[in-house]
RNA sequence: GGAGAGAUGGCAGAGCGGUCGAUUGCGGCGGUCUUGAAAACCGUUGACUGUAACAGGUCCGGGGGUUCGAAUCCCUCUCUCUCCGCCA
């Protein structure tokens, strides 16, 4: 959520910047917000007026009580009556000029970060970074789903026997390579100094608000309704959570957690080949990292947690790009994102394998995050948080970049975790 | 699912309807003492809103009510804990 007083002093960058990430109308937004805050204002004031004065009538009711002068204190009383009907008006219209401003603000995205490119759609994301070289491959090369078939690792069709499309079923070495991912990817993450949380995978309103998810986009979360609980589409959500109404000590960030845990999300998505085999599913698995860091470093953070994830890529010897993504590809909350993208060579094309981003203070607005300096006053501190790694896309890619006559290679650093080094 | 108890400041834990934003202890911070530290002693220590700064306002789980006045009384919701049952 953005912050009022930053709109109301620099009005004009804030719509620049909100143009960026395409909001419609970022003028009269803008000027919505700050209209609403400004009522919200007039009415605090009045209703304090009208309170304080209320409040020094019953002081003086009861001092009088106190020295038994009770007729004057009856004639005092009849006073205060004006004073309550006044007030408990005056309350209706406050909480209704703070549901206006809460509804008119909880719509607008975060802005960009000045490093933001311009641009609509993917194709407008700029190319930061790339390594590898794709391998070449047989020309009977196949996408990631058939050879999942061919080795019996990926059972699609009984997922959608147990559950639905998108709900793949893992046999054999096809499921010791997830938990060997999953495994290898903690393991890692632990050594790079992140501490591992293993959070609820369902979460409450407050939860899905916190980090963004409602109440904007309400329809991507599966919905326990007869309880009111959500199914993480990320384990960003529980385990940001964990911060919310909370004041650390400035030397206790940046604060690193780790998680793995299996996402659900409900979006349909499109069809063909986008969606085919692990492309877009509705259950994955995927190991989060999550930072709260100082605002006057939160943007070396998000070059460190983006150098890891790189490095994950390189020890598993993926050929990738790293994307900063244009205003109009970002998420709603984030201020800069990176996108890693594996290429797949058998189908000839980049598959989104991590995203990694810092919210600054949007998520922590939200979350009522705040540090302390010293004996300071509270301030909102920074979130961040990467995909390190989502699996399903990795498999795609590993199954697929590294097939051979003989079968399918294993990277070497996973061979320890799953115990084979060939799937044939 | 049944029965009971409870929800107060970072934590623990008080609080006859006005003098309570709230006793006290611990913790934190500052100081005295000390070569330094510990102990002891003294002081200080919530958040939000608002103001140029004061002032003012709000917050004792949420919501509603009684009252001139509510942390204290009433209603209601939520949550937590204990015991029993059930299950892993």
């Amino acid at each position: 959520m953005l912050l009022v007083p930053f709109l109301r002093e620099n009005p004009d960058e804030a719509i620049s910047r909100l143009k960026k990430k395409l909001v419609s109308d970022p003028e009269g937004s803008v000027a919505g917000v700050l209209a609403a805050d400004d009522e919200r204002k007039r009415v605090q004031n009045e209703l304090d007026r009208t309170l304080a004065e209320a409040n020094s009538l019953s002081d003086r009711i009861g001092d009088l009580f106190k020295q038994g002068k009770r007729s004057e204190a009856e004639e005092l009383k009849s006073q205060t009556a004006d004073l309550k009907e006044q007030s408990k008006l005056l309350s209706d219209q406050l909480a209704e000029a703070e549901r206006l401003l809460h509804e008119r603000l909880v719509v607008l995205p975060n802005l960009p970060h000045p490093s933001v490119p311009q641009g609509k759609s993917p194709a407008d994301n700029e190319v930061v970074f790339a390594w590898g070289v794709p391998p070449t491959l047989p020309a009977d090369a196949k996408p990631h789903w058939e050879l999942a078939a061919r080795y019996d690792l990926i059972d699609f069709e009984l997922g959608v026997k147990l559950t639905g499309a998108g709900f793949p079923v893992y046999k054999g070495k096809g499921a010791r390579l997830q938990r060997a991912l999953i495994q290898y990817f903690l393991d890692k993450a632990n050594e790079a100094g992140y501490l591992e949380i293993q959070p609820p995978i369902l979460v409450n309103e407050d939860s899905g608000f916190g980090t963004g998810q409602l109440p904007d986009k309400e329809g991507q979360m599966y919905h326990v309704g007869i309880d009111g609980l959500y199914l993480i589409p990320t384990a960003e959500v529980p385990v940001t959570n964990i911060y919310r109404d909370v004041i650390l000590k400035s030397e206790q960030m940046p604060i690193r957690n780790t998680a793995y845990t299996p996402c659900f999300r409900r979006e349909a998505g499109s069809y063909g080949k986008d969606v085919r085999g692990l492309n877009r599913l509705h259950q994955f698995d995927k190991v989060e990292i999550v930072q709260i860091a100082h605002p006057d470093y939160s943007y070396d953070v998000l070059e460190e947690m983006r150098s890891y994830v790189c490095g994950l890529l390189e020890a598993l010897e993926l050929p990738f790009r790293t994307l900063r993504l244009c205003g109009g590809d970002m998420s709603f909350a984030s201020a800069l994102t990176y996108d890693m993208e594996v290429y797949s060579a058998a189908q000839d094309r980049w598959l989104e394998v991590s995203s990694v981003s810092n919210f600054e203070t949007f998520q922590a607005n939200r979350l009522k995050l705040r540090y302390r300096e010293g004996s300071g006053k509270p301030q909102l501190a920074h979130t961040l948080n990467g995909s390190a790694l989502a699996l399903p896309r990795i498999v795609a890619a590993l199954l697929e970049n590294n097939q051979t006559a003989e079968g399918i290679r294993i990277p070497k650093v996973l061979v320890p975790y799953t115990g084979f080094d060939l799937i044939a």
